[in-house]
DNA sequence: ACGGACGATTCAGTATTGCTGAATCCAACC
DNA sequence: GGTTGGATTCAGCAATACTGAATCGTCCGT
């Protein structure tokens, strides 16, 4: 309440208060005001703002759609404004709520600075630490990179989400993840937004993955010419290995002739192994590969570069730089093994490393 | 918690949550953080540094010191840092308390901004309006300022406090008090600290109260030379009358003769119709006079100027602007009838109008 | 030095608040 | 017109926060 820099001098006050049986308390400022505004009620709206519907705003918020209705309402009885109105079958915010959302940010804001402040002065990290990651990363790289925070930081209390790779940045971007870890397939269409800091880990290369019996893999090395008229196992558009793979036959005039679109790296490598194609893999939470199957390094190389993904805000967050370090150093390791997780064994994958 | 502007597009997004029966939500954040840093725990530790002790922040906010010390406490486990340190029989707050506390006034001082830009948009006063006056102003002004504006804005949730004259300033500094009522020998010697505003209202002027058959009676108007050498009821010192009467009368190389140290002004005035001595009065809040006793301007007369006192923040607020105008009207009309405050006639105390 | 006073904290009990889940309502879509 | 997707309402229950008494530690007076 205070739009004053502080109390100038003055420091202890007598205080005021009433006092309900005797009449009177010298003086008193009539009961301390109830605060209208409380901060959970104005999360609330954020959330319903931001996810644009009560019902995503409570997920977001771990709660069911009726208690963020009714923090919503409380919040309308308490300001005596209207904040939301029904709009279709949905809602939509009134002028007067999007003002509040406004501070609302500003406040979380302010909130989530004075949480950094408060865990650089002690030094080590604390805290909840939010982490998000795209699907092979949070394979690849995030378990290692949990255990060891784990067990270095025993006071950080870690959550991971397993995020869609396009959404990483806005997550990060609104708060909803202190730290994520990407790479420029995903974030090249999104240009970072204000406050949203990008720190290269590395990059994962990709490799060819033949049937053992496969012409190719007589050859120790593959080159773009080798690829051409082949018969394809591939992710669906969008990944590195679709879209490089897409491209650099079509400079060459070629169309790749994909027969199978799969997502999971499993089951593209059960398909390499039954013999009904090549496919295009990057090291990064490959998995281990079963009896059957090949790799072979390719030049040029088709690589991803990593990067992790967090706000300005959050740099000097003692727990953000020390992950920041164990996800660096996880990168630039050996990003995953050739054929077991367990057995490391230098074969075709320490080749290009 | 966004340090960013706002979202750039994107405006609605899938949301995330885990979902606690099955494995896999697609994308989710992890259980929406818990807040850590409630603001109604900053508050009570804001409260704490203000007051210096947990039992008057307690007061203040209207709660026992074992509801603000549990709150602290809570705010301590959540934080995992100390907050609180005995010293001595009481407390000390830590360095990190103490930038907590700053984060709480900013954060409060934003809360009021928005509650006040609310008001605005709404066009009319609502909310709750924290008054304060100086005991004769409480009496001779409030009773029909508050009258008027319960009256004319019924969403008004009005509150008064009487409180000690020189404590008004601090209290609207620091935000316990939206307006205040005082006079210039309040206010001078706390000269006024950043961002707290004085309106000028009017001035309230004293008279010479007399027993009816003095001497003195007889003159309409009395000059600082009849003065001398009388038997004096005063205020205690650090009041208009007291103040005035000795620097006057020791300008003129007098000391005044006073015989009864009376604050209250219905008992100076019950001592001076039992005819023990004179007294000087302010017309604020001198309420009606018993018979036996007659009033007689002074030239030159002692006055005191009257103050609304305010934040900056507040000017804009409705309820803040309508109470000034109100303040103002009825500290321009007359400030206190002769005789009875039922039946107003014209009589001495008209003549200095 | 020792009782007394003051202040903060702790603990148990209670009251309030806030959340869940089912039912209801409204608008849109087929 | 029935059905779906979404928001709200209501009752019940769980968590949280406040009160009041007891405890503990520090300072002050004699």
């Amino acid at each position: 309440m205070p739009a004053v820099p502080a109390v100038p001098a003055v420091p202890a006050v007598p205080a005021v208060r009433p006092c309900p049986p005797c009449g009177r308390a010298g003086a008193e400022t009539g009961e301390g005001r109830r605060d209208v505004l409380d901060l959970s009620r104005l999360r609330a709206l954020h959330a319903v703002h931001l996810h644009g519907s009560v019902g995503n705003a409570a997920q977001a918020l771990g709660y069911t759609p009726s208690a963020v209705s009714q923090q919503v309402a409380k919040l309308e009885r308490e300001t005596g404004t209207a904040l939301l109105e029904r709009a279709g079958r949905g809602i939509a915010l009134t002028d007067d709520a999007l003002m509040l959302v406004r501070t609302a940010e500003e406040v979380l804001g302010l909130v989530e600075q004075a949480e950094v402040a408060l865990e650089q002065r002690k030094g080590h990290p604390a805290g909840q630490l939010r982490l998000a990651a795209f699907p092979s990363g949070a394979r690849g790289l995030m378990p290692r990179v949990l255990a060891e925070l784990a067990a270095d930081h025993p006071q950080l209390d870690l959550r991971m989400s397993e995020v869609d790779p396009h959404l990483s940045v806005g997550l990060v971007a609104r708060g909803e993840i202190d730290l994520a870890l990407a790479h420029d397939w995903d974030i090249t269409p999104m240009p970072a937004p204000e406050g949203v800091r990008s720190i290269p880990l590395g990059v994962d290369t990709c490799e060819v993955l033949l049937p053992a019996g496969h012409p190719l893999a007589a050859q120790d090395t593959l080159e773009t010419a080798d690829l051409a008229g082949r018969r394809w196992v591939c992710q669906p558009p969008g990944t590195v290995c679709h879209d490089w793979l897409h491209t650099t036959l079509r400079t060459a005039g070629q169309e790749p002739d994909v027969a199978y679109y799969v997502a999971e790296f499993q089951t593209q490598v059960a398909l390499v192994a039954a013999g009904l194609g090549i496919a295009l893999l990057p090291r990064l939470g490959r998995g281990p590969l079963p009896d059957g199957v090949v790799l072979r390094p390719l030049e040029p190389t088709p690589t991803r570069r990593l990067f992790a993904v967090t706000r300005d805000g959050l740099l000097r967050r003692p727990a953000v730089r020390v992950a920041l370090r164990v996800l660096r150093e996880a990168a630039s390791a050996v990003p995953s093994p050739a054929r077991c997780q367990c057995h490391r064994q230098s074969g075709v994958d320490s080749l290009k490393e």
